[in-house]
DNA sequence: CTACAAGTTCAAGTGAACTTGAAGTCAAGT
DNA sequence: ACTTGACTTCAAGTTCACTTGAACTTGTAG
């Protein structure tokens, strides 16, 4: 009836690997408490927020956002419901922009690409001006086909 | 009135940088004319293929299937309009699938994370099972908190 | 002719997110 | 006591998609 749970069972319950998981604590994303000959021991509320990691990341943040956001959660009292979807709630515009983004790409396919009109030279679907835009690397824009300069 | 393009003008045109462009040429994904000195030089419809290399990235291809897509366009002919479409075609349900994916992470986050229930632990909005999934890493899956094995 | 911008190759570096390997320690069963 | 499996650290390796730097050549404007 132990409530510490070995890295292995931590790793086999998350689906993550053990590597992953000392990762993640020497980046600071989770922490463990030790036993006295050095090995990791984690509480069970540590599943938690390793699904949050694993959230995050399938949404599309980077390690490091996903611990800006982690830095957030109450340091020294267990999370709440409410902490959490605080903390997802920015996440939900974010996921809708990459849905609308997918969206207006996959209308690019068959606008654009499909019609064989060579308009992706000049087609605003392939939004020029969202450089800030961090899921995948890529176009920047597309300068249009006419008169250089 | 030259129909060839230097690369300069090119990654211009494109919003790619020359250096990608190079790297692309050694990934065999675009081709071009050489000058008597060893310069590129690049056909107006190499712009369609760069945009259709952007594009597929954005909808989360690696390079390496970009390549493959390619591979299946006509050797020496130019493309068609039709031959553009019929391989972007494949890629219109893998943008459904991610555009669920975003869906179901998006209910999870009100549903699961939100609820303080624990309940992402049993999840199945984590969706067990799509472990053939290449839009980045994370999560395999999440075993039940139930007795283990 | 001289600048100088723009092109060339090739090797090495970058950053994200891990994994792998070496070498050793710890815990549990027979 | 011994074996086995699970754990430890630390450094180095991996993949992806490029970028950067060094050393050099080409093309064009004045």
């Amino acid at each position: 009836m132990e409530d510490l749970l070995l890295i292995g069972e931590v790793a086999r319950r998350s689906g993550v690997a053990a590597s992953a998981l000392r990762f993640y604590e020497d980046r600071g994303l989770i922490r463990s408490e030790r036993t006295g000959s050095g090995q990791r021991r984690y509480p069970r509320a540590v599943l938690r927020r390793i699904a949050f990691i694993v959230f995050a990341q399938r949404i599309g943040l980077t390690l490091d956002e996903i611990g800006t956001e982690l830095a957030k959660l109450p340091p020294h009292r267990a999370p709440t419901g409410h902490d959490w979807s605080r903390l997802s709630k920015t996440w939900t515009s974010r996921i809708d922009e990459r849905i609308s983004e997918l969206e207006r790409l996959r209308a690019g396919l068959t606008q654009c690409i499909g019609c064989g009109c060579l308009s992706l030279e000049r087609c605003q679907l392939s939004n020029p001006g969202d450089r800030a835009a961090r899921f995948g690397p890529g176009a920047r824009y597309w300068i249009g086909d006419r008169p250089a300069r």
